[in-house]
DNA sequence: ATCCTCCCCTAC
DNA sequence: TAAGGTAGGGGAGGAT
């Protein structure tokens, strides 16, 4: 049927299976000839770029312009044509109207409008691709964005808050009752054809506070018995409920590593009293409150939510108030109507902000201390003279030695950074040279420097510095003490102030956050510094605290723009500008670019991104990976088409503490107490894991038993062991069982331990989302074919509702064989499983097939009998044989099934099923439901298509199973894109 | 080839 | 004293 390049190369029998055959050989021929005509064309032209330096495209289908015409654009600028679809080659695709069958294969590519090529050619540089993209994410299930307000308004249980951004000093508030947790996002699949802006909603505002800052997560502002400001969380969320803390009244923490509430925080939910909460549970939280690093992580985390949270909200009540938005409207015409002329119209390509805190840190700190304003600061937890008792035990100069030595690896040959090494005469030198400073350094204070300000920067003080280091580059440096909850607050400020502007922003940290000011700008006739300036007046009127802003047509190029803005400025680069810029900037400058691969570039000669320029794209693919090497020829050119991103879907939650451990014999315990602080932050996020990762920083061999620096790990060798749980869970109890598990497998010298980690991936949200039921079927079956002594109630009702179907289904097959698609599917489906729970399979779902097949499934169970052991079933089944169905030529693991009275392709040879991956069998199987369905809205058979909707929806939500009511939504939204594609209306669906 | 898993690296 | 956390990206290499 499809004739496309990634089609074919997708089967085999196509002409693409032998490499270095006909068609190896035919597509490096025409890029051979693209390669010659593109000077040509050039030429010809007269005018060309080189914008599209690195992009490849591959043209799938009818397109506007034509693929011819896009073939010469992509000479003319500087980019790649690809004949034939290469996964490996090919960056992005291009197409017009992509049918939804074709997900699948394009997981993970890029698949644009034709629109991206000629608007960037207009633009003069590529646009960030995402606002042209097909279909956003084309990795996994992909859910229209229609859906997932739908299915998210459906499935919350309490209402949507409404998070008002501050606006001038009228503050507005969550209602605490409100707040739920943020449930977690659906895959992104918005078909982004720009970026529309919300109505006005109605929303009301509740006033909780006279103060000026709300804050995102229903954080309520409160007086401190000090009179002092600091967030308070709301009242109530149904998971932290049974949270109690003697010292807070009726009040829980939504973070309660955030404050330092004592010990007392006991994160044992629902799951009873707690069993584990000795001295470490204090001793964690202890450290997690004082940690800036800690506090840095989080936030990033709690502001993400935010933005997330803006978004849905946004959704959900269609609209927001944007207050900073009008503000500078008003203020643009006035100007306007002074000068009485309007701003000519100008081509608009999208502008990139990127908002900084100066030194944010510090300028919270010294806000309210004048005295320290103009002066060197460093924020630090020391506050002593920078000087410390030398303490026994330690081995500073060995470990000095030894970071030195990490650092320089890539410099000088590479070699390994062992302890036992003999010293080059080139390494004593070093060592004689290092040695005075190197004692000097152990007396000095070793706490680090989170933040210093420009003065102390021009003393050579760097973030990051150890403090006694830094005193003695600048006598006069002043230590600040921490204040955290400030901090909060006036990050709370600054993402609520870029909020009053407009939504489309990403969180990158508390003090950094980007928005993409395309369409805001474009809304407003104003310029990018016009909007910056804005933004800087108001968050420097609102927290007292100055930002930064860098301007750029994308990310890369804003942030470097920051730069230059620093600090307390603003910057716009100039797409005409980038090419000089960039060349002097340095390889670290570069986000990507830390330690290791800027040594590593060193010895390649590269040190400035004009270096980098000098180095091929397959060098660097060579060198660093196909990915990353191809990000860096990119990077270095000031491309990047990466989006900015207001939704953002969490992977893992975590809990380490590399910091004070020193265990005798009581690491199980703490392992113990770490699962309770993990157990707290998954059910804060309001997902489960079903994977635990254990990680242990471990003394290296060798390595002084005392570090240089008071409660550091010192030199460490890292092991992790990661297991997979049966069935996902936030619970402690599991995660301690597993982690201690895992950490006797290790077999680790208790008093060697520096540092414990807990991670816990493969999340799913506590609302089981359509693309996470796949993951629950998957656990059902998995379950079964441990053939653990499961509750077997537990596992019937799929196979039986898949029977269900295929009854109706087969009766359809009679009257209609074009619907054998859905047929298929679901027959399919259901052997899967049939198959995979087939060794306690019960009566019950047998009897429940057509007869015919009940027939065919029982006559081969009995040819099957006689087969040896070929399908994954652990247990021995006392009744039933190995297989559900017999198929000896097949492979292990590949069923065959007879239709009777099929017609058409498959009628005669029976249809064959691969039992599916488990990674993604309802994934696929859905997207097939979506293939078969488009193609009816391509038959145009729109009558047809009715009824199947309508088949499915009675099906589907009829189960009691929430998962295949979604999984119907999904199908719907989707058949819903392309018949409004092709209809220019959707089907209405009773 | 492609996927999965185990790391390392980077950023704030 | 000092509070060296945390999440995501992607490469290497093995399994399929």
């Amino acid at each position: 049927m499809s004739r496309d390049g990634w089609r074919k190369k997708a089967s085999d029998e196509d002409g693409w299976g032998g490499r270095g055959g006909y068609m190896a050989a035919k597509v490096y021929k025409l890029e051979e000839q693209f390669q010659k005509d593109a000077p040509r064309e050039k030429q010809k032209e007269g005018m060309s770029s080189s914008i599209f330096s690195g992009v490849a495209i591959y043209v799938n289908g009818y397109t506007d312009p034509s693929a011819d015409e896009l073939r010469r654009l992509m000479m003319l600028h500087g980019g790649q044509y690809h004949v034939y679809y290469s996964r490996s080659k090919t960056t992005h695709i291009v197409a017009t109207n992509l049918p939804n069958s074709k997900i699948q294969e394009l997981r993970g590519e890029k698949v644009v409008r034709p629109e991206w090529i000629t608007d960037s050619i207009k633009a003069g540089r590529v646009l960030p691709y995402h606002q042209y993209q097909l279909y956003a994410k084309q990795k996994g299930l992909s859910f229209p964005s229609v859906s997932r307000q739908n299915q998210e308004g459906a499935a919350r249980s309490t209402p949507l808050c409404n998070p008002r951004p501050s606006c001038g000093n009228s503050s507005t508030q969550i209602h605490p009752e409100n707040h739920g947790p943020v449930s977690r996002k659906n895959k992104d699949f918005v078909l982004t054809n720009g970026h529309d802006h919300a109505v006005n909603g109605a929303l009301k505002p509740v006033e909780v506070s006279r103060l000026r800052t709300s804050s995102p997560q229903g954080f309520i502002p409160v007086q401190n018995s000090d009179g002092r400001r600091r967030l308070e969380p709301p009242a109530s969320s149904s998971l932290q409920t049974t949270i109690h803390s003697p010292n807070h009244t009726g009040r829980i923490w939504m973070n309660g590593s955030n404050h330092s509430a004592g010990p007392s925080h006991n994160p044992s939910n629902h799951s009873g009293k707690p069993t584990a909460c000795g001295p470490d549970a204090g001793i964690i939280s202890e450290f997690f409150t004082h940690s800036r690093l800690h506090h840095i992580s989080t936030w990033r985390n709690e502001f993400s939510e935010y933005v997330n949270s803006l978004q849905s909200r946004r959704q959900a009540t269609g609209g927001a108030v944007f207050c900073g938005k009008d503000k500078l409207k008003k203020l643009l015409a006035s100007r306007v109507s002074a000068v009485s002329s309007m701003p000519a119209p100008q081509v608009r390509q999208s502008c990139i902000l990127h908002v900084d805190m100066d030194c944010f840190f510090v300028s919270v700190g010294i806000r309210e201390k004048a005295h320290l304003k103009g002066k060197p600061v460093a924020v630090t937890s020391n506050r002593g003279p920078g000087r410390v008792a030398q303490r026994p035990g330690a081995n500073p100069q060995m470990e000095f030695e030894y970071y030195q030595q990490k650092r320089n690896q890539y410099r000088t040959a590479k070699r390994d950074c062992d302890l036992e090494m003999t010293p080059s005469p080139e390494d004593i030198e070093i060592r004689e040279q290092n040695r005075r400073v190197d004692q000097d350094l152990a007396s000095l204070s070793m706490a680090e420097i989170a933040s210093c300000s420009y003065e102390a920067r021009q003393a050579g003080v760097r973030n990051g510095m150890f403090f006694g280091q830094a005193k003695q580059l600048c006598p006069e440096l002043q230590a600040v003490p921490y204040d955290f909850q400030a901090y909060k607050e006036v990050a709370t400020t600054m993402y609520e102030t870029l909020a009053s502007y407009t939504h489309n922003i990403e969180a990158l940290s508390c003090d950094e956050a980007l928005v993409d000011a395309t369409s805001l700008l474009a809304e407003l006739g104003a310029a990018p510094d016009e909007l910056a300036s804005a933004i800087r007046a108001d968050v420097k009127e609102k927290t007292g605290c100055s930002a930064s802003v860098g301007m750029g047509s994308n990310i890369l190029l804003a942030r470097m723009a920051t730069r230059r803005a620093k600090p307390e400025g603003q910057y716009l680069l100039r797409p005409e500008e980038v090419d000089d810029f960039i060349r002097d900037q340095p390889v670290t400058s570069l986000p990507g670019v830390g330690r290791s691969m800027s040594s590593k570039l060193a010895a390649l000669g590269v040190a400035t991104c004009g270096d980098l320029q000098q180095v091929s794209m397959v060098r660097l693919q060579k060198e660093f990976g196909p990915r990353t090497g191809q990000t860096l020829f990119r990077f270095c050119r000031g491309l990047d088409d990466r989006p900015v991103r207001s939704e953002k879907e969490r992977k893992s939650v975590s809990a380490e503490m590399n910091y004070n451990i020193r265990f005798t014999k009581e690491a199980e315990k703490f392992l113990t107490n770490l699962s309770m602080e993990v157990q707290k932050r998954l059910q804060t996020a309001g997902l489960k894991g079903r994977r635990v990762t254990l990680k242990v920083m471990m003394r290296k061999p060798g390595a002084p038993m005392e570090p240089a620096k008071y409660g550091g790990h010192g030199i460490c060798d890292n092991v992790a062991r990661t297991s997979a749980l049966a069935q996902p869970t936030d619970r402690w109890e599991q995660i301690a069982q597993e982690a201690t598990k895992l950490f006797h497998a290790m077999k680790l010298e208790v008093t060697d331990m520096r540092g414990v980690g807990l991670q816990v991936q493969q999340l799913e949200g506590l609302h089981t989302t359509p693309q996470d039921s796949r993951r629950h079927i998957r656990d059902l079956l998995l379950a079964r074919r441990q053939a653990r002594p499961t509750n077997p109630s537990q596992v019937e009702l799929h196979p039986l509702y898949y029977c269900k179907m295929i009854q109706n289904d087969v009766l359809r097959y009679e009257s209609d064989m074009n619907q054998e698609v859905l047929g298929r599917y679901l027959i399919n489906y259901v052997f899967s499983i049939v198959a995979y729970c087939t060794c306690q399979v019960d009566h019950s779902v047998l009897d429940a097939l057509p007869a015919e097949l009940r027939e065919q499934v029982e006559k081969s169970w009995i040819r099957r009998g006689h087969l040896p052991n070929d399908v994954p079933c652990p247990s021995t089944p006392s009744r039933a044989p190995s297989s559900l169905i017999a198929s000896e030529p097949q492979p292990a693991g590949t069923l065959v099934l007879q239709i009777p009275n099929q017609h058409g392709p498959m009628g005669s040879t029976g249809i064959v099923l691969e039992l599916p991956d488990f990674s993604q069998p309802m994934e696929e199987d859905i997207l097939q439901v979506v293939k078969y369905c488009t193609e009816l809205v391509e038959d145009k058979d729109l009558e047809k298509l009715d009824l199947v909707i309508k088949y499915m929806k009675r099906l589907m939500q009829q189960s009691v199973e929430s998962v295949w009511s979604m999984a119907f939504d999904f199908i719907l939204d989707n058949v819903q894109v392309v018949v409004q594609q092709a209809y220019g209306s959707t089907l209405k669906v009773t």
